[in-house]
RNA sequence: GCGCCCGUAGCUCAGCUGGAUAGAGCAUCCGCCUUCUAAGCGGAUGGUCGCAGGUUCGAGUCCUGCCGGGCGCGCCA
């Protein structure tokens, strides 16, 4: 089900039968005001302009060889060449009762299913996660759910960070702290005071920082006993991460992870097929590959380090490593990236060098979506009171908090309570991200996301419960209901359409990776059915059976599109709140 | 210095391949509960789309310059 496809396709057959250009599009899309239509089609300009002839007749031209009969009531042409499309309410009616019967609420399949692999989250496993790692997790996550329901084949990469100096010096912490407490799983509760204990004690004492840095050298060489214990260290803060993402409903697992680590015997290697291409030349003791398609004004060429100095090998290298292994082990078509803008450069790099060396084919699509930074009520970053930065857990913590306050004051006698606050909580923080164009920074605060009004989650939970509480008063299955979909008001005309316009959102989603375009859909969805709610009443005794019945099945399609769509944005709904 | 991103109502944000009178929510004001959850709905007020040019039938959207803000620019990731 696409209307807009629809459309498109037969009105571009009426532009071939009236003489026009193939390459002029019919430009149809959904009407932008109430009074012109329920879709429009705005290629007659462009088409008039290029064939130098009138807009208006030539849409006129196209209005008549145009076969919509089935489909729309009537085209108008309105001002300089639009053509209005008011679709049949009947057509409509059809459409929607299949979607409200079909499992997968008529969405159409991608056309051609692709292997898409998928980078986001990956924190750094020396550490908690915190707010920085929000932002990945939960949009990279909507995609992942939003490209597998559209029928890819999608591929989670949480490329944690799980090597690096840093590991040396708490490997070395970790074994001086299991020779006094019992277990690691107790050493390492808090990452946060653990890291801060080891640095300090690094910074302290010279002896304990050279037994870090021999350490570093122990765990690259492959000594066991180092192995081990880094291998302990890697488990429990993993548990760490899972943990968030359990609360957060993010779908990543452990079988997901494919960290820095991964990739160690494949860097020099990969260094060595570099020098091979001339690619990599040394410069200042270190091996630099220079861009030329990324040299400035001046022509001097970007340089990316692949080895420093000393040997070691940097993110670039490993990234490399990454990318070549997804392009071809995992056979990648697409492969998205969903980390902070401000990487940006560092991305465009690695792009141009692994097409430059040959590691990544032309056809596979290679995509840095960034996001915007996290930013607190004062414009400026977010951050703790103190200045200090703010851990994953505590913040989830002060949302189902702050939920719950919410919830029970609205209605005390609320069952399960606990359960919806989470839903609530843990929503309003994914939403109130979500929602926003992601490119752009956002203003993160409490009381708009928790707010019902607005587009918020809570709102379109709301919409959701009070369908719900319709069914539950009717004392029906929403599964069984039978009778026929009739149009007839506005009020379940625009509905109706709003309701068939998911795939098409889905499908844009899914090129741009824009979440955000979900989030409008639904609240346009949800206060439209509000609109509808308040006019045409459902279970009242004065309303026909008829009606009742096909209002009946109107609730259930937005039900099921409302926790439809909040699902692929990863936030749950309640039958009751 | 160079590069990338951003600038839309008092605030938070939309605005799709250039299209008709630039839209929501909050806040402010006015209405609507003996009626399916008023956690809602309807209405009003509120704009030199940072500034100046340009492209054209048409620019918030594309191009150039400027102003203002953020971020990045070889041995951290």
């Amino acid at each position: 089900m696409n209307i807009r496809e629809q459309l498109t396709t037969r009105i571009q057959t009426a532009m071939t039968l009236a003489g026009i250009p193939a390459e002029c599009r019919p430009m149809v899309a959904a009407a932008k005001k109430a009074g012109f239509g329920d879709y429009q089609a705005n290629g007659a300009m462009g088409a008039a302009k290029k064939m130098g002839s009138n807009p208006r007749e030539l849409a006129a031209k196209i209005v008549e060889l145009a076969e919509l009969d089935d489909i729309a009531d009537k085209l108008e042409i309105a001002g300089p060449g639009f053509i209005n499309i008011h679709l049949k309410p009947a057509w409509l009616a059809e459409c929607v009762a299949e979607a409200e019967q079909d499992k997968a609420l008529a969405i159409n399949p991608a056309a051609e299913p692709k292997t898409i692999v998928i980078d986001y989250s990956s924190p750094n496993l020396a550490k908690e996660m915190h707010v920085g790692h929000l932002r990945s997790s939960i949009i990279g996550d909507a995609l992942v759910r939003i490209l597998s329901r559209l029928g890819h084949k999608v591929i989670r990469q949480n490329h944690v960070g799980d090597w690096g100096t840093q590991f040396g010096m708490l490997i070395a912490e970790l074994e001086e702290t299991l020779q006094t407490d019992a277990s690691a799983a107790m050493a390492l509760k808090d990452l946060e005071v653990f890291y801060q204990q080891s640095k300090a004690h690094f910074d302290a004492d010279p002896a304990f920082a050279d037994k870090a840095r021999e350490y570093v050298v122990k765990l690259q060489s492959g000594d066991a006993n180092i192995l081990k214990l880094w291998e302990q260290f890697k488990q429990i803060s993993l548990e760490h991460s899972t943990d968030i993402y359990r609360k957060l409903n993010v779908t990543l697992t452990d079988a997901d992870v494919c960290g820095e680590s991964f990739y160690n015997d494949d860097l020099a290697p990969l260094l060595q097929e570099l020098k091979d291409q001339q690619l990599a030349v040394e410069d200042q003791g270190a091996q630099v590959v220079f861009l030329a398609e990324l040299a400035d004004k001046e022509g001097n060429p970007s340089p990316v380090i692949i080895q420093k100095k000393g040997g070691g090998f940097l993110y670039a290298t490993t990234d490399l490593a990454a990318i070549r292994y997804r392009a071809g082990t995992l056979g990648a078509d697409r492969i998205l990236y969903f980390i902070d803008a401000r990487q940006s450069l560092h991305m465009q790099q690695v792009f141009t060098l692994a097409r430059k060396a040959g590691f990544v084919a032309a056809e596979v699509s290679l995509e840095h979506h960034p996001f915007g930074t996290m930013m607190g009520a004062d414009g400026k970053p977010f951050k703790t009171r103190s200045g200090g930065t703010v851990k994953l857990s505590a913040l989830l913590d002060e949302a189902v908090e702050r939920a719950a306050a919410v919830v029970t004051a609205k209605n005390p006698e609320l069952k399960g309570a606990d359960e919806i606050a989470r839903k609530v909580g843990i929503g309003a923080v994914k939403y109130a991200d979500l929602s926003k164009t992601r490119t752009n920074d956002y203003v993160f605060n409490w009381d708009t996301m928790l707010s019902f009004e607005g587009n918020t989650a809570p709102y379109l939970q709301y919409a959701y419960t009070r369908i719900q509480s319709i069914f539950r008063k009717a004392d029906i299955d929403p599964n069984d209901l039978t009778g026929t979909i009739v149009l007839g008001c506005e009020q379940e005309k625009s509905l109706a359409i709003k309701l068939l316009q998911l795939g098409e959102v889905l499908e844009q989603v899914a090129q741009d990776a824009m979440p955000h375009l979900l989030c409008t859909y639904l609240y346009d969805l949800a206060s439209l059915y509000m609109r509808f709610y308040e006019a045409c009443p459902i279970l009242k005794s004065d309303v026909a059976a008829d009606v009742r019945a096909s209002r009946l099945r109107l609730c259930h399609a937005v039900s099921r599109t409302l926790a439809t769509g909040l699902d692929m944005l990863g936030i749950e709904v309640s039958e009751r709140m």
